[in-house]
DNA sequence: CTTGACCTTACCATTGTGGGAAGGTCTATA
DNA sequence: TATAGACCTTCCCACAATGGTAAGGTCAAG
């Protein structure tokens, strides 16, 4: 069957499985006499593998990783596992990065009128002069306490 | 004061800050003699207020809306209010869409003996047949349904 | 045989950030 | 004063994962 097909078989869009085969993650399909691309029933299957492995968020480096495993019949559960469980970790804490973010901004917000008034403790909390100068009455919840700043060199 | 010193007391390095002074968040920074960019306090104050923002996880498009917001002292604090608020909205449907990737991959993950042994429900899900049967009732964000794919973000 | 749907490769864009090279400038110290 | 080293400048490259588009070839149905 074509790219085309193996598309919709798969739920991965024709683009990404030529990238995944440009970038090594699946193997070179085989081609007709005239060039296209020919995918068979276990292309298919390492197609769909590969879909819920990126729905469960799984960069190419882990399914790659995962696709190893697969196909290695002996592996030790073990070994799928262990990629499982550190990319469980590594969801949780982006969740929670997300979550904080999420709730700091949402204090911030449940602190403004949102009416035709111009003073705003969001604008207040995002101006705020570390320094001396510029005492508001806001309550303000610093920015310490959400414990994103230390490490804000998000890659 | 130029651009590292302005960059060590904002919390923006130096080559964001030129970054977003050539997508135009930030003003052209006036220049020396000798072609360096010369800060001022007030542009240090606002890429604190950058850096804030970003913090909270704003896009650089968002930041800019709130940057003018900022500038105009008459603007409503409803405008600022509502930016916040979609902002939680977007941030807290990123936060459950990896926290609902995360509680499915960990209940497969619970399943699995984790020894020496090859079978594993990871790997069987993962590399499961729709066509045969697909009773889980795991959650997989189908594509369109979350709205996050199309930029599977994680800068 | 034409038409339209599909395939091919090869670029470009996205978002926000870092790395590095090649070359100019500034400053402190020998 | 000379020189080293820390800085600055611009420009280009890279990342992850995906979509878009253009120019051209192919296939199948009418």
């Amino acid at each position: 069957m074509n790219i085309g097909k193996a598309a919709a078989a798969s739920g991965v869009s024709a683009k990404m499985i030529r990238y995944y085969e440009s970038i090594g993650l699946i193997p070179e399909a085989s081609r007709t006499d005239a060039g296209y691309r020919d995918y068979s029933d276990k292309d298919v299957h390492r197609l769909r593998f590969i879909r819920r492995a990126r729905d469960l968020g799984f960069s190419v480096e882990k399914m790659s990783e995962l696709l190893a495993l697969w196909q290695d019949r002996d592996r030790a559960s073990s070994d799928v596992k262990r990629i499982a469980l550190e990319h469980v970790a590594e969801l949780q804490r982006k969740a929670r990065e997300l979550q904080e973010m999420s709730e700091t901004l949402a204090h911030l917000a449940g602190h403004c009128h949102g009416d035709s008034r111009p003073d705003c403790p969001i604008i207040n909390e995002l101006s705020e002069e570390t320094g001396a100068e510029d005492k508001r009455e806001v309550a303000r919840p610093h920015f310490g306490a959400t414990g994103l700043e230390p490490g804000r060199n998000r890659r």
